[in-house]
DNA sequence: TATTGTTATACTCTATAACTATA
DNA sequence: TATAGTTATAGAGTATAACAATA
Protein backbone atom coordinates (compact mmCIF):
# COMPACT_ATOMS: atom_id res chain seq x y z
CA UNK A 1 0.00 0.00 0.00
CA UNK A 2 2.81 2.67 -0.95
CA UNK A 3 2.88 4.02 -4.51
CA UNK A 4 5.58 6.08 -6.00
CA UNK A 5 3.55 8.91 -5.70
CA UNK A 6 5.45 11.43 -7.72
CA UNK A 7 2.44 13.53 -9.02
CA UNK A 8 -0.31 12.06 -10.92
CA UNK A 9 1.41 9.03 -12.55
CA UNK A 10 -0.57 5.88 -13.74
CA UNK A 11 1.17 3.94 -10.83
CA UNK A 12 -0.62 6.05 -8.37
CA UNK A 13 -3.74 6.10 -10.20
CA UNK A 14 -4.18 2.75 -10.93
CA UNK A 15 -2.87 1.19 -7.27
CA UNK A 16 -5.05 3.35 -5.82
CA UNK A 17 -8.43 2.85 -7.12
CA UNK A 18 -7.89 -1.15 -7.72
CA UNK A 19 -7.13 -0.66 -3.71
CA UNK A 20 -10.12 1.59 -2.89
CA UNK A 21 -12.00 -0.41 -5.19
CA UNK A 22 -11.29 -3.49 -3.45
CA UNK A 23 -11.38 -2.39 -0.25
CA UNK A 24 -15.08 -1.69 -1.21
CA UNK A 25 -15.92 -4.89 -2.41
CA UNK A 26 -14.53 -6.96 0.38
CA UNK A 27 -17.09 -5.16 2.86
CA UNK A 28 -19.42 -5.48 0.50
CA UNK A 29 -19.10 -9.18 -0.44
CA UNK A 30 -18.53 -9.65 3.44
CA UNK A 31 -22.07 -8.74 4.44
CA UNK A 32 -22.95 -11.87 2.92
CA UNK A 33 -20.05 -13.66 4.07
CA UNK A 34 -18.00 -13.77 1.02
CA UNK A 35 -14.63 -12.87 0.21
CA UNK A 36 -13.77 -11.97 -3.61
CA UNK A 37 -12.26 -15.41 -3.94
CA UNK A 38 -15.48 -17.66 -3.00
CA UNK A 39 -17.92 -15.13 -5.28
CA UNK A 40 -15.27 -15.87 -8.05
CA UNK A 41 -14.86 -19.89 -7.49
CA UNK A 42 -18.89 -20.03 -6.86
CA UNK A 43 -19.68 -17.96 -10.59
CA UNK A 44 -17.39 -19.86 -12.35
CA UNK A 45 -18.12 -23.72 -10.84
CA UNK A 46 -22.27 -23.11 -11.44
CA UNK A 47 -21.36 -21.57 -15.35
CA UNK A 48 -19.89 -25.72 -16.07
CA UNK A 49 -18.56 -28.85 -13.80
CA UNK A 50 -14.83 -27.76 -13.51
CA UNK A 51 -12.08 -29.06 -11.27
CA UNK A 52 -10.56 -27.26 -8.64
CA UNK A 53 -6.93 -26.55 -10.93
CA UNK A 54 -9.50 -25.68 -13.65
CA UNK A 55 -10.98 -23.05 -11.29
CA UNK A 56 -7.85 -22.00 -10.03
CA UNK A 57 -6.74 -21.33 -13.63
CA UNK A 58 -9.98 -18.92 -14.25
CA UNK A 59 -9.33 -17.08 -10.61
CA UNK A 60 -5.53 -16.70 -11.22
CA UNK A 61 -4.73 -18.36 -7.88
CA UNK A 62 -2.42 -20.84 -7.10
CA UNK A 63 -3.76 -24.13 -6.70
CA UNK A 64 -2.82 -24.10 -2.99
CA UNK A 65 -4.84 -21.05 -2.04
CA UNK A 66 -7.90 -22.81 -4.15
CA UNK A 67 -7.80 -25.50 -1.13
CA UNK A 68 -8.49 -23.27 1.24
CA UNK A 69 -11.28 -21.65 -0.69
CA UNK A 70 -13.19 -24.50 -1.19
CA UNK A 71 -13.20 -25.65 2.24
CA UNK A 72 -14.38 -22.56 3.02
CA UNK A 73 -17.30 -22.58 0.57
CA UNK A 74 -17.97 -26.13 1.92
CA UNK A 75 -17.91 -24.76 5.35
CA UNK A 76 -20.20 -22.57 4.55
CA UNK A 77 -22.35 -25.23 2.95
CA UNK A 78 -22.12 -23.12 -0.63
CA UNK A 79 -20.54 -25.63 -2.75
CA UNK A 80 -19.19 -29.45 -1.93
CA UNK A 81 -16.49 -31.40 -3.40
CA UNK A 82 -17.34 -34.43 -5.51
CA UNK A 83 -15.49 -36.84 -7.21
CA UNK A 84 -14.82 -35.88 -11.24
CA UNK A 85 -16.46 -39.13 -13.05
CA UNK A 86 -13.64 -38.97 -15.66
CA UNK A 87 -10.52 -38.31 -13.33
CA UNK A 88 -10.52 -40.28 -10.17
CA UNK A 89 -7.66 -37.64 -9.24
CA UNK A 90 -9.75 -35.21 -9.61
CA UNK A 91 -12.89 -33.36 -8.12
CA UNK A 92 -15.26 -31.74 -9.38
CA UNK A 93 -16.74 -28.44 -7.32
CA UNK A 94 -20.50 -29.09 -6.89
CA UNK A 95 -22.26 -25.59 -5.77
CA UNK A 96 -25.52 -26.08 -3.85
CA UNK A 97 -28.97 -25.09 -3.60
CA UNK A 98 -28.09 -22.65 -1.49
CA UNK A 99 -24.67 -21.64 -2.67
CA UNK A 100 -26.04 -20.75 -6.25
CA UNK A 101 -28.81 -18.62 -4.18
CA UNK A 102 -25.65 -16.90 -2.33
CA UNK A 103 -24.06 -16.34 -5.88
CA UNK A 104 -26.74 -14.47 -7.38
CA UNK A 105 -26.66 -12.39 -4.12
CA UNK A 106 -23.10 -11.50 -5.00
CA UNK A 107 -23.37 -11.09 -8.43
CA UNK A 108 -26.03 -8.57 -7.90
CA UNK A 109 -23.55 -6.80 -5.00
CA UNK A 110 -19.97 -7.22 -7.30
CA UNK A 111 -22.80 -5.55 -10.03
CA UNK A 112 -23.33 -2.82 -7.70
CA UNK A 113 -20.16 -1.57 -6.61
CA UNK A 114 -19.15 -1.89 -10.44
CA UNK A 115 -21.87 0.81 -11.34
CA UNK A 116 -21.75 2.65 -8.49
CA UNK A 117 -18.06 3.17 -9.13
CA UNK A 118 -18.59 4.02 -13.06
CA UNK A 119 -21.84 6.15 -12.12
CA UNK A 120 -19.29 9.07 -11.04
CA UNK A 121 -18.40 9.36 -14.39
CA UNK A 122 -19.83 10.99 -17.25
CA UNK A 123 -20.77 8.13 -19.48
CA UNK A 124 -17.98 9.01 -22.35
CA UNK A 125 -15.27 8.82 -19.99
CA UNK A 126 -16.94 5.28 -18.29
CA UNK A 127 -16.89 4.15 -21.63
CA UNK A 128 -13.21 5.39 -23.16
CA UNK A 129 -12.32 4.15 -19.88
CA UNK A 130 -13.13 0.71 -19.69
CA UNK A 131 -12.16 0.54 -23.50
CA UNK A 132 -8.80 1.82 -22.49
CA UNK A 133 -7.87 -0.61 -19.68
CA UNK A 134 -8.76 -3.40 -21.64
CA UNK A 135 -6.33 -2.31 -24.40
CA UNK A 136 -3.84 -2.29 -21.94
CA UNK A 137 -5.06 -5.70 -19.90
CA UNK A 138 -4.86 -7.31 -23.91
CA UNK A 139 -1.87 -5.50 -25.25
CA UNK A 140 1.12 -4.09 -23.25
CA UNK A 141 0.10 -4.81 -19.80
CA UNK A 142 -0.41 -8.31 -20.43
CA UNK A 143 2.37 -10.16 -18.89
CA UNK A 144 3.60 -9.45 -15.96
CA UNK A 145 7.75 -9.60 -15.62
CA UNK A 146 8.71 -12.57 -13.02
CA UNK A 147 9.85 -11.46 -9.95
CA UNK A 148 13.45 -12.59 -9.23
CA UNK A 149 11.99 -16.18 -7.85
CA UNK A 150 13.12 -16.37 -3.68
CA UNK A 151 15.27 -19.59 -3.22
CA UNK A 152 13.17 -21.62 -0.32
CA UNK A 153 14.89 -23.81 1.88
CA UNK A 154 13.86 -28.13 1.62
CA UNK A 155 11.34 -28.59 3.93
CA UNK A 156 12.14 -31.26 6.84
CA UNK A 157 11.71 -34.88 5.73
CA UNK A 158 8.89 -36.40 7.30
CA UNK A 159 9.30 -39.57 8.78
CA UNK B 1 -3.28 -11.87 -6.88
CA UNK B 2 -7.23 -13.34 -7.41
CA UNK B 3 -9.47 -10.65 -8.55
CA UNK B 4 -13.12 -11.92 -8.95
CA UNK B 5 -12.83 -12.22 -12.43
CA UNK B 6 -16.08 -12.82 -13.75
CA UNK B 7 -15.86 -11.00 -17.49
CA UNK B 8 -14.80 -7.82 -18.20
CA UNK B 9 -15.03 -6.10 -15.12
CA UNK B 10 -13.78 -2.72 -13.60
CA UNK B 11 -12.01 -4.96 -10.16
CA UNK B 12 -10.49 -7.09 -12.80
CA UNK B 13 -9.60 -4.75 -15.23
CA UNK B 14 -7.73 -2.16 -12.40
CA UNK B 15 -6.15 -5.06 -10.25
CA UNK B 16 -4.62 -6.48 -13.37
CA UNK B 17 -2.96 -3.59 -15.05
CA UNK B 18 -2.12 -1.94 -11.52
CA UNK B 19 -0.55 -5.52 -10.40
CA UNK B 20 1.15 -5.81 -14.05
CA UNK B 21 2.22 -2.18 -13.74
CA UNK B 22 3.60 -2.47 -10.40
CA UNK B 23 5.92 -5.43 -11.70
CA UNK B 24 7.40 -3.56 -14.50
CA UNK B 25 8.40 -1.05 -12.16
CA UNK B 26 9.76 -2.94 -9.80
CA UNK B 27 11.98 -4.76 -12.31
CA UNK B 28 13.21 -1.60 -14.19
CA UNK B 29 14.12 0.25 -10.74
CA UNK B 30 15.52 -2.94 -9.72
CA UNK B 31 18.38 -2.56 -12.53
CA UNK B 32 19.71 0.11 -10.41
CA UNK B 33 18.78 -1.37 -6.98
CA UNK B 34 16.28 0.80 -5.68
CA UNK B 35 12.54 -0.54 -5.16
CA UNK B 36 9.47 2.04 -5.35
CA UNK B 37 9.42 3.21 -2.43
CA UNK B 38 13.09 3.73 -1.88
CA UNK B 39 12.10 6.02 -5.26
CA UNK B 40 9.20 7.78 -3.44
CA UNK B 41 11.34 8.60 -0.45
CA UNK B 42 13.94 10.02 -2.14
CA UNK B 43 12.21 12.11 -4.49
CA UNK B 44 10.37 13.64 -1.27
CA UNK B 45 13.48 13.97 0.04
CA UNK B 46 14.73 16.21 -2.44
CA UNK B 47 11.62 18.49 -2.78
CA UNK B 48 12.41 19.94 0.54
CA UNK B 49 13.37 18.84 4.74
CA UNK B 50 11.50 16.28 5.42
CA UNK B 51 11.00 14.34 8.21
CA UNK B 52 10.19 10.36 8.12
CA UNK B 53 6.87 10.63 9.11
CA UNK B 54 6.33 13.54 6.73
CA UNK B 55 7.40 11.28 4.33
CA UNK B 56 5.28 8.30 5.26
CA UNK B 57 2.64 10.38 4.95
CA UNK B 58 3.50 11.49 1.32
CA UNK B 59 4.02 7.73 0.40
CA UNK B 60 0.87 6.82 1.92
CA UNK B 61 3.19 3.57 4.35
CA UNK B 62 3.34 3.34 8.29
CA UNK B 63 6.19 4.91 9.88
CA UNK B 64 7.96 1.66 10.54
CA UNK B 65 7.99 0.95 6.97
CA UNK B 66 9.57 3.84 5.93
CA UNK B 67 12.32 2.92 8.74
CA UNK B 68 13.61 -0.11 6.93
CA UNK B 69 13.68 2.01 4.15
CA UNK B 70 15.42 4.88 5.14
CA UNK B 71 17.72 1.59 6.46
CA UNK B 72 18.07 0.96 2.61
CA UNK B 73 18.78 4.23 1.49
CA UNK B 74 21.20 4.77 4.16
CA UNK B 75 23.06 1.27 3.51
CA UNK B 76 23.16 1.80 0.02
CA UNK B 77 24.79 5.74 0.64
CA UNK B 78 21.68 7.85 -0.68
CA UNK B 79 20.63 9.23 1.64
CA UNK B 80 20.92 9.85 5.69
CA UNK B 81 18.97 10.93 8.85
CA UNK B 82 20.24 13.96 10.50
CA UNK B 83 18.52 15.63 13.47
CA UNK B 84 15.87 17.97 13.11
CA UNK B 85 17.02 21.23 13.98
CA UNK B 86 13.44 22.33 14.57
CA UNK B 87 12.85 19.11 16.67
CA UNK B 88 14.60 17.25 18.54
CA UNK B 89 13.02 14.18 18.36
CA UNK B 90 12.73 14.36 15.27
CA UNK B 91 15.16 13.06 12.34
CA UNK B 92 14.97 14.85 8.71
CA UNK B 93 16.36 12.97 5.55
CA UNK B 94 19.47 14.00 3.49
CA UNK B 95 19.67 12.49 -0.37
CA UNK B 96 23.63 12.54 -0.72
CA UNK B 97 24.95 13.26 -3.51
CA UNK B 98 24.81 10.11 -4.92
CA UNK B 99 21.41 9.90 -4.14
CA UNK B 100 20.18 12.69 -5.78
CA UNK B 101 22.29 11.24 -8.96
CA UNK B 102 20.02 8.06 -8.74
CA UNK B 103 16.85 10.03 -7.85
CA UNK B 104 17.28 11.41 -11.62
CA UNK B 105 18.15 8.37 -12.86
CA UNK B 106 15.13 6.77 -11.47
CA UNK B 107 12.70 9.40 -12.19
CA UNK B 108 13.56 8.70 -15.96
CA UNK B 109 12.83 5.29 -15.47
CA UNK B 110 9.54 5.46 -14.01
CA UNK B 111 8.37 8.39 -16.30
CA UNK B 112 9.70 5.78 -19.04
CA UNK B 113 7.64 2.84 -17.85
CA UNK B 114 4.83 4.65 -17.98
CA UNK B 115 5.28 6.27 -20.97
CA UNK B 116 5.79 2.65 -22.78
CA UNK B 117 2.66 1.74 -21.09
CA UNK B 118 0.60 4.36 -22.07
CA UNK B 119 2.15 4.38 -25.14
CA UNK B 120 0.11 1.58 -26.25
CA UNK B 121 -3.04 3.50 -26.64
CA UNK B 122 -4.44 6.31 -28.83
CA UNK B 123 -3.85 9.68 -27.95
CA UNK B 124 -7.05 10.45 -27.07
CA UNK B 125 -7.77 7.02 -25.32
CA UNK B 126 -4.64 7.91 -23.08
CA UNK B 127 -6.18 11.39 -22.37
CA UNK B 128 -9.61 10.57 -21.49
CA UNK B 129 -7.96 7.50 -19.16
CA UNK B 130 -6.07 9.78 -17.00
CA UNK B 131 -8.78 11.92 -16.81
CA UNK B 132 -11.03 9.32 -15.60
CA UNK B 133 -8.77 7.81 -12.94
CA UNK B 134 -7.95 11.29 -11.95
CA UNK B 135 -11.61 11.78 -11.01
CA UNK B 136 -11.98 8.32 -9.79
CA UNK B 137 -9.28 8.89 -6.92
CA UNK B 138 -11.12 12.56 -6.01
CA UNK B 139 -14.13 11.61 -6.17
CA UNK B 140 -16.23 8.08 -5.40
CA UNK B 141 -13.12 5.95 -5.03
CA UNK B 142 -10.47 8.24 -2.77
CA UNK B 143 -11.77 6.86 0.91
CA UNK B 144 -10.63 3.44 1.23
CA UNK B 145 -13.12 1.11 3.09
CA UNK B 146 -11.66 0.44 6.74
CA UNK B 147 -10.82 -3.33 6.78
CA UNK B 148 -12.14 -5.18 10.16
CA UNK B 149 -9.38 -4.15 13.05
CA UNK B 150 -7.93 -7.49 13.44
CA UNK B 151 -6.80 -8.10 17.36
CA UNK B 152 -3.96 -8.21 18.61
CA UNK B 153 -1.90 -9.88 21.48
CA UNK B 154 0.07 -7.68 23.82
CA UNK B 155 3.76 -7.86 23.13
CA UNK B 156 5.37 -9.72 26.13
CA UNK B 157 6.93 -7.40 28.23
CA UNK B 158 10.58 -6.22 28.06
CA UNK B 159 12.15 -7.33 31.60
C1' DT C 1 -0.17 13.93 27.78
C1' DA C 2 1.22 13.42 22.91
C1' DT C 3 4.55 12.59 19.24
C1' DT C 4 9.09 10.81 16.68
C1' DG C 5 11.66 7.23 15.72
C1' DT C 6 12.89 2.60 17.03
C1' DT C 7 12.80 -2.48 18.06
C1' DA C 8 10.55 -6.64 18.44
C1' DT C 9 7.22 -9.41 16.99
C1' DA C 10 2.48 -11.10 15.77
C1' DC C 11 -0.36 -11.87 11.81
C1' DT C 12 -1.73 -12.49 7.13
C1' DC C 13 -0.97 -14.04 2.75
C1' DT C 14 0.84 -16.71 -0.56
C1' DA C 15 3.70 -20.09 -2.65
C1' DT C 16 7.06 -23.88 -2.37
C1' DA C 17 8.08 -28.53 -1.30
C1' DA C 18 6.82 -32.95 -0.31
C1' DC C 19 3.36 -36.47 -0.24
C1' DT C 20 -0.58 -39.67 -1.95
C1' DA C 21 -3.36 -41.35 -5.34
C1' DT C 22 -4.09 -41.80 -9.96
C1' DA C 23 -3.10 -41.10 -15.10
C1' DT D 1 6.84 -39.94 -15.85
C1' DA D 2 3.30 -36.37 -14.94
C1' DT D 3 -0.83 -34.39 -12.78
C1' DA D 4 -4.82 -33.41 -8.98
C1' DG D 5 -5.39 -32.46 -4.57
C1' DT D 6 -3.56 -32.11 0.07
C1' DT D 7 -0.70 -30.72 4.14
C1' DA D 8 2.84 -28.29 6.34
C1' DT D 9 5.47 -24.54 6.50
C1' DA D 10 8.78 -21.00 4.83
C1' DG D 11 9.21 -16.36 3.65
C1' DA D 12 7.73 -11.73 2.47
C1' DG D 13 5.25 -8.00 3.81
C1' DT D 14 3.18 -5.25 7.06
C1' DA D 15 1.17 -3.48 11.14
C1' DT D 16 0.73 -3.36 16.18
C1' DA D 17 2.52 -2.71 20.73
C1' DA D 18 5.79 -1.05 23.70
C1' DC D 19 9.61 1.88 24.59
C1' DA D 20 12.91 6.01 24.96
C1' DA D 21 13.57 10.65 24.06
C1' DT D 22 11.53 14.85 23.56
C1' DA D 23 7.56 18.23 23.01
Amino acid sequence: MAPARTESDLSFLLDRTSHVLRTRMAAALAEIGLTARMHCVLVHALEQERTQVQLAELGDMDKTTMVVTVDALEQAGLAERRPSSADRRARVIVVTEKGAEVAKRSQRIVDGVHREALGALPDDEREVLLRALNRLVTGHLSIPVAAPPTARRARERAK
